[in-house]
DNA sequence: GGTAGTTCACGTTG
DNA sequence: CCAACGTGAACTAC
């Protein structure tokens, strides 16, 4: 979601001062351990390896926790009302919560220099983050509590690289039909029992890192992010004071499906209270009114607001489901009423707080076109690639009176001319059908060594030097799973006109972490000199200079792998230049990004006895629906040998990413 | 051969 | 400590 400065925008909320009535207190409270100060390395050395996770290595919140942990700590109620994350997210060094609460949140009025934010507490900031078996959870005490932007990414990634290589273990196996294989589980419990988890501090309202439109594909990413502490209830609670009595109040739902839900509409949510199905054990019954129920008739006569979850299936994996965020709704009214089934159910009506982003209503919207019930806005062309990708891609300006991007042939792979085919003659598998993970007979898996590069649901599971794919003249199936970036675009793109930084590329699906995107198109050029001076725009060179980062799992985490960790960053054998000028694909539109959403990694796979090598791009991060894909351009050789000789490099730019990371150019 | 329904073992919280 | 709370993947039936 895009993020906008200014108010919340929420002056028209009907305000009740909950600040005093509200004294919120988690049922079960968090206990700190405090190792001696003299044992426990600082927070912010890695002692064992691990490089810390956040996209290339960014400046860590951890430095500055000390602000965090006396704010946190003194307050115990969560700013009230504030809807969205602001760049004091983004920097744990701020750690002013005021600046971040919305209008009326209790932080206002609360004095900087309090006693009690003066009392000196940095001994939290020398805390436990080596455990037991010497890992280094990589999450501070006061993260654990409070999270911020960076914290969740983190903690979000981790959980998926660690689930991806579960998943690919578990498909290697030669397990009997019948088992079950909950890789998400045990993810989950791994890093819940490492700490490896943030805003365990249950709050009303917003949490802070994660983002209204934020989305999830395992309930264990929202326990691990504090957004919903249930891995599966509907109704999360927690007990407040309310003078000298307790009451449990809603901190948030998760409408799934589950209940006889009304989820039409994109603000209003006719919620079913839990309990009372029928199951295995036993037929229906008449719900009641105790935990979450109780917790939602009280969040009803309070007032107080709640998180609300919307689940929906995945419109590109069918069989899963994707949970949006979707941020504040106040409960309106409640009553009971007969099931299908004839027993007794609670309803409850959410009414979203105005003046949020969009974020359910962005998915709701894309049905509609996807349905031709209402047109997209701004559509110049249904399709640019005039039918050469198995997928339309939109062209759409709903910005300005741009008609379209300058005139260039569409092409759906990369194109070697002859003298370009440098490497040896290579062979593929023998494998009859699809290739099986786990079949260490297959060439191709061998060459990646032994491991099959994605799950059976089509997700990349590492990075690595180089990702060797099954061919075209590789005997197995075209359904061979080890061919994720041969099978063309999957879902719905749209290429858009951007506020300010020409035409950009976004979809109508969400990507999960690790979704084959698209290959970089063009022809391939000796030399980025070759293009002219005005062509380097749509130019993807190898041999520049990128920033790493840290995407794959943490092998001391997985038992089957000792604790070798395995370098990530790409190789290919050459540089290799792809000119996207005058014939190229969707990639071209991709924008630089010093925080970005994606990543390229070089794919080699045979054809005709030439290995050639494919640059593909996939998802770093889970990717809502019309967000922009963005990667790194990284730096030119050439312009940092010139910036070094005082003069300016042909090319740099001025970057406009917005990242609160950014580096201030690119180019 | 997609889609719908059924089955199974499981984690966190209170 | 255990009951309550649904989930996600694999399987089966259509």
């Amino acid at each position: 979601m895009v993020m906008e400065g200014g108010g919340s925008g929420n002056n028209s909320t009907p305000t009740i001062d909950k600040t005093r009535v509200l004294d919120v207190k988690p049922l079960r409270a968090l206990v700190p351990v405090f190792p001696s100060s003299s044992e426990a390395p600082p927070y912010g050395t890695y002692s064992s390896g691990f490089s810390p996770f956040y996209p290339f290595s960014a400046p860590q919140g951890s430095q500055a926790t000390p602000d965090l942990n006396q704010q946190t700590h003194t307050t115990p109620a969560a700013p009230l009302r504030s809807f969205r994350a602001t760049e004091s997210n983004w920097d744990a060094s701020g750690g002013e919560y005021e600046s971040y609460d919305g209008s009326t949140g209790s932080a206002r009025g609360r004095p900087k220099s309090s006693k009690k934010r003066a009392r000196k507490i940095h001994d939290l900031d020398f805390t436990l983050s080596v455990d037991e078996n010497d890992f280094v959870v990589g999450v501070s005490l006061s993260e654990r509590d409070d999270g911020n932007r960076e914290v969740v990414h983190s903690i979000q990634m981790r959980f998926d690289a660690l689930r991806r290589r579960l998943s690919q273990l578990e498909d290697a196996k030669e397990s009997p039909a019948g088992i079950i294989r909950r890789a998400d589980l045990k993810a989950g419990n791994i890093l819940m029992t490492k700490q490896v988890r943030t805003n365990m501090r249950k709050r009303i309202g917003t949490v802070p890192g994660v983002e209204i439109g934020d989305i999830f594909f395992f309930r264990m990413e929202m326990c691990l992010l504090g957004l919903h502490a249930q891995s599966m209830a509907g109704i999360d609670y927690m007990s407040v004071r309310n003078g000298l009595e307790e009451e449990p109040l809603a901190v948030s739902i998760v409408s799934s499906g589950y209940y006889e839900d009304d989820a039409e509409d994109k603000d209003v949510l006719i919620y079913t209270g839990q309990g009372g199905a029928a199951n295995r054990d036993k037929g229906a019954t008449d719900q009641k009114l105790e935990r979450g129920n109780l917790a939602l008739e009280r969040s009803l006569r309070r007032g107080n607001e709640v998180r609300v979850v919307r689940g929906m299936k995945d419109s590109v994996n069918q069989a899963s489901k994707v949970y949006v965020y979707d941020g504040l709704y106040r409960i309106q009214e409640s009553w009971v009423e007969k099931a299908k089934s004839g027993c007794n159910i609670f309803k409850y009506k959410l009414v979203r707080i105005p003046g949020q982003p969009d974020a359910f209503g962005v998915w709701k919207s894309i049905e509609k076109w996807r349905e031709g019930l209402s047109s997209r806005a701004g559509l110049i062309l249904p399709d640019l690639t005039s039918g050469a990708e198995s997928k339309p891609v939109a062209l759409v300006n709903d910005v300005d009176e741009e008609k379209g991007p300058a005139y260039f042939t569409y092409v759906s792979t990369i194109k070697y001319s002859k003298s370009f085919k440098l490497t040896p003659p290579a062979y593929g598998c023998n494998c009859q059908n699809a290739c099986q993970p786990g079949n260490l007979n297959c060439s191709c898996i061998r060459k990646n060594e032994g491991n099959f590069p994605y799950t059976t649901n089509g997700v990349l599971v590492c990075r690595a030097p180089m990702i060797h794919e099954c061919g075209p003249t590789c005997p197995c199936f075209p359904n061979c799973k080890n061919r994720a970036s041969q099978t063309g675009l999957k879902v719905h793109m749209e290429v858009f006109k951007t506020k300010d930084r020409g035409w950009g590329l976004r979809s109508w699906d969400s990507f999960r972490a690790g979704t084959f995107i698209c290959e970089y198109a063009g022809e391939v050029i000796e030399k980025v000199s070759q293009v002219g001076e005005e062509g380097d725009d749509y130019v993807f060179d190898t041999s520049r200079v990128y920033e790493s980062f840290k995407w794959n799992y943490e092998p001391g985490l997985v038992e089957e792998d000792g604790s070798i960790e395995a370098i990530e960053e790409p190789n290919v054998p050459s540089p290799l230049v792809i000119n996207s000028k005058n014939v190229g694909n969707v990639a071209r539109f991709m924008n630089h990004s010093c925080y970005p959403n994606v990543f390229w990694q070089p794919i080699m796979y045979e054809n005709n006895r030439e290995s050639l090598i494919h640059i593909a791009f996939f998802a770093m991060r889970h990717i809502p629906p019309m967000t922009e894909l963005t990667f790194d351009y990284g730096k030119s050789r050439l312009g940092e040998a010139a910036a070094d000789g005082g003069s300016t490099s042909r090319g740099r730019r001025k970057c406009l990413c917005g990242a609160p990371i950014c580096r201030g150019n690119f180019g």
